[in-house]
DNA sequence: GTGAAAGCGCTAACAT
DNA sequence: ATGTTAGCGCTTTCAC
């Protein structure tokens, strides 16, 4: 059923048919009404592609994923954050076009997606500080939202982020309220973005109290299981082991928490672990190491909202740069948690 | 760019440049090379909608997630079948179309996709017994590819699956070598093809050596680290606990070894953990709990082949069924695990 | 308020 | 081996 069969079936011109149905003004009441009963009885749906070669529009928008560093896609904070996009773009009759290529290849795949109108948009996955992705898709004049920034105090684009240094704030600030004091961080690679800002916030909680962490007990790197372990094990192994852990991943806590049961019989019950990343619907509180969720994330929220502003940005035109910084909830699991031996 | 300013700056006609560029026989040579240098120079990209409103091809693949029961998103191992497809479509110049719908519009989705001809095929996931999704799918001429299958001895349709059955056998085998009898087997919901086929290995394993296993270590349910935990300690508690888990998936996994972990004393090491699902990636051999990773899952690589897959019946228009049905690697951890108190 | 006709960028008969 | 022409299914001037 092509939008031609339609309009012979009604005696009315495709001109018609199609202007009642994008609900043009100038058509007539009944007119509209007889055209949209005849389009529902008959499930017409106009061809997208012929639509968008008329107007120039392709309703999708594109999300690339570099594949070599298998970082991206592995991590679950990305499937939820690719459904909460999805959901706004089923919800407003776009599609989704996902794209995993090669890293090298990924500047080239943007100029492809522009070259080719394949995307109205896109969404920029796990910036870095002055991503080149950033300028070269402002020269595409391919409309875009970050997930994350690219760096600090850039206003020039627009992002949706969550507000990764005050979480580790908090939550480092939590664990002292408890009274812990040797609090180790686990951190991902510290030249993303994301990283360095979650660093800082931990740093801060420690100055706030005239206090500075122990450098031996703040480490970044991948972030896996084993590198989780790893850190933990050897912290624990130290001579003057941490109390508590400030974790930045569920796949690092999981580690973390394996060489936590190896220490266990050394720890008793004197180790907490604070996880930033959907932890609690992982990892709940346990009955043997009390762990608490600091920071709830919020990427399925998130893709929900870099969604949402990108196709605001399309549909308005308006590429004023908006900035949207997620608080994220301390949520804290059922036991309080112990303080440290001899704490105050 | 476009076709018909690359054919005025050769002086050529719009047909013969678009002949030359796709490599139709009748072209000289000379001439083919002059054009497609000429289209690398000026960065000529054919718009894919025009092209596929003229050839009627989307050069695109859909796959439609249903998003209310979360499962199938927030899965790892979702992830990394779509980076495989994903690969697959990259290298063939197709698109991938990602659609997150609630589930009750699903079949909504089939069939607008059919209708507005957006995608030349589909991958259909996590298929249940008499997945409806298959005759919708047939009866709108829509080619697709399963990942899993739909029943047991159905060939009416093409599928690429994991050896699920197979799997828990050697699991099961691997276990009883090693002197364990009492091995538990958390599943998933049973309504689900894949897991029913692991039971029925795991079953077969005993039956081979002229055994039955305990029914009370043999669960079914939602693959959450909830239902893991509560599972595996429920079972520990008991009487008699099973000296081996055998797990369905990383999630629940993760449940058992904290099941695992509060049981640690009365346990020593004497729980042997084997896992489906590419758990290798995420829960290395600990040194508490020895856990061996039985089956490599090819989620991956079973990403690519259904993509493939798709790609050919699409390019050749043969939909004779073809299967495949991958061999999982038994996998073993660097401890080769102990046996029981009192095994042979 | 409705229609005729041109055109979006490409491919595919049908010439030559 | 190359060009001419007519679409693919829709939107959008422009005219009435």
């Amino acid at each position: 059923m092509k939008l031609k069969d339609l309009s012979l079936l009604l005696g009315l011109s495709q001109t018609t048919v199609s202007r009642a149905l994008n609900d043009y003004p100038e058509v007539n009441e009944a007119t509209r009404k007889r055209v949209k009963a005849a389009a529902l009885a008959h499930n017409y749906r106009p061809n997208p592609r012929a639509k968008s070669l008329a107007t120039g529009r392709s309703m999708a928008i594109g999300h690339v994923i570099p594949i070599s560093t298998k970082h991206e896609i592995v991590n679950p904070v990305f499937a939820d954050f690719i459904a909460g996009a999805g959901e706004v773009y089923s919800r407003n009759s776009h599609d989704m076009l996902l794209s995993m290529v090669p890293d090298v290849e990924e500047e080239l795949t943007y100029r492809d997606l522009a070259a080719k109108a394949s995307v109205d948009g896109v969404i920029v996955h796990g910036p870095k500080p002055n991503d080149s992705r950033i300028s070269l898709l402002q020269s595409l004049g391919l409309p875009f939202v970050v997930h994350g920034r690219a760096s600090d105090g850039d206003t020039g684009y627009s992002w949706v982020d969550v507000n990764n240094r005050r979480s580790f704030e908090r939550a480092a600030n939590f664990l002292m309220d408890l009274g812990h004091r040797r609090i180790a961080l686990i951190n991902g690679l510290e030249f993303m973005d994301f990283a360095q800002r979650r660093k800082d916030g931990f740093l801060d909680a420690f100055s706030q109290r005239g206090l500075s962490p122990d450098p031996a007990l703040m480490v970044a790197g991948e972030m896996t299981e084993e590198f989780g372990y790893r850190s933990a094990h050897r912290m624990l192994a130290g001579t003057n082991p941490p109390t508590a852990f400030t974790v930045s991943s569920m796949i690092m806590a999981i580690g973390v928490r394996r060489a936590i049961g190896d220490a266990g019989k050394k720890m008793g019950r004197d180790v907490s672990v604070v996880i930033h990343d959907d932890a609690l619907s992982y990892l709940p509180n346990g009955a043997d190491i009390p762990i608490f969720t600091a920071t709830k994330s919020s990427v399925h929220l998130a893709g929900q909202l870099c969604a949402q502003a990108l196709l605001d940005i399309i549909q308005s035109g308006d590429t004023t740069p908006q900035h949207t910084l997620l608080e994220s909830e301390l949520t804290v699991g059922e036991s309080t948690g112990p303080a440290p031996k001899g704490a105050s």
